[in-house]
DNA sequence: TTTATTGTCTATAAACTAAATAGACTTTAT
DNA sequence: ATAAAGTCTATTTAGTTTATAGACAATAAA
């Protein structure tokens, strides 16, 4: 399971990707994706430290998108909020660390089947970019009004 | 990222699909795999009140698979320690739960987009037999030798 | 230059969960 | 009877997640 944060993320991200060269405040993202203010203020700014949001301060300021929509991915922020996508330390390549349930990693038929996983769910993730989930978005629309 | 408790339950499992109609005591398939002897005695008996372990009691006792290498898959595990397989709540067919942050989760590209991984994932995990498991090390165990 | 608005930063509370351990009890073969 | 094994309940410990409070800094506009 995703963290809240994460899941949070992503919603405001995507929220902003509707209108992607506007400022958005704070309070607008928390009210239009019911995320506690405070709590959100953390995120943006987490975000912001990892180079995907910008932000101006003082009256008339807000936060913005850094990155177009196509640069930005969920692979990204997943492990900027929640570390490895692997679901075992030793699957994990920007997170690894070794287990100790099996002698030998390179054997361990454990540790391939959650490398392999690991290697389908990171290529899903990174192709559900800000511009791809907002398309499905439309289309999803669109079928449910017909 | 799995817990603990599931990582220890594949290990344990696999441990004991390598002989599966043999008896194991805790004793033995703790120092098998390391994993602490009272943690995984806990373990055990979560997969025995599950069906997929007996046990016999008293001396001469042990733990033995109730089914065989082929019937035991990994989404199973997964869900009986760790809950949904899905990272988000709405995406989860067994674990299901509403969002708050979308306004209708038919519409909804994230929900949508874990919906997907969350199939990919399951049908991978299924496909994660004990059989094909041991298969698969005994396949990366002659490799490694050539 | 004051004021209102907005982001930044630090600290901390509250709740929850994971991981592990202790110890008493029960069952069974010998 | 005894030793070996699983069963069960409780508890500890530590860490993490989620959320909030409040002081501070920057900026635009009146």
């Amino acid at each position: 399971m995703l963290s809240k944060k994460c899941k949070y993320a992503i919603h405001a991200l995507v929220h902003m990707g509707k209108r992607p060269t506007e400022q958005f405040v704070v309070k607008d993202i928390s009210e239009a994706c019911n995320i506690p203010r405070k709590f959100l203020e953390s995120i943006l700014l987490e975000l912001k430290r990892a180079g995907m949001l910008g932000s101006k301060q003082g009256k008339g300021g807000g936060y913005f998108l850094r990155r177009t929509p196509p640069e930005i991915n969920l692979a990204d922020v997943v492990r900027l909020f929640d570390g490895a996508i692997a679901a075992v330390p030793c699957a994990s390549f920007k997170f690894y660390e070794s287990c100790d349930e099996c002698e030998d990693e390179d054997v361990c038929a454990v540790r391939d089947a959650f490398l392999q996983l690991r290697n389908a769910t990171v290529e899903m993730l990174k192709a559900d970019t800000l511009e791809s989930l907002l398309k499905k978005e439309a289309i999803l629309r669109t079928k449910k009004k017909r």
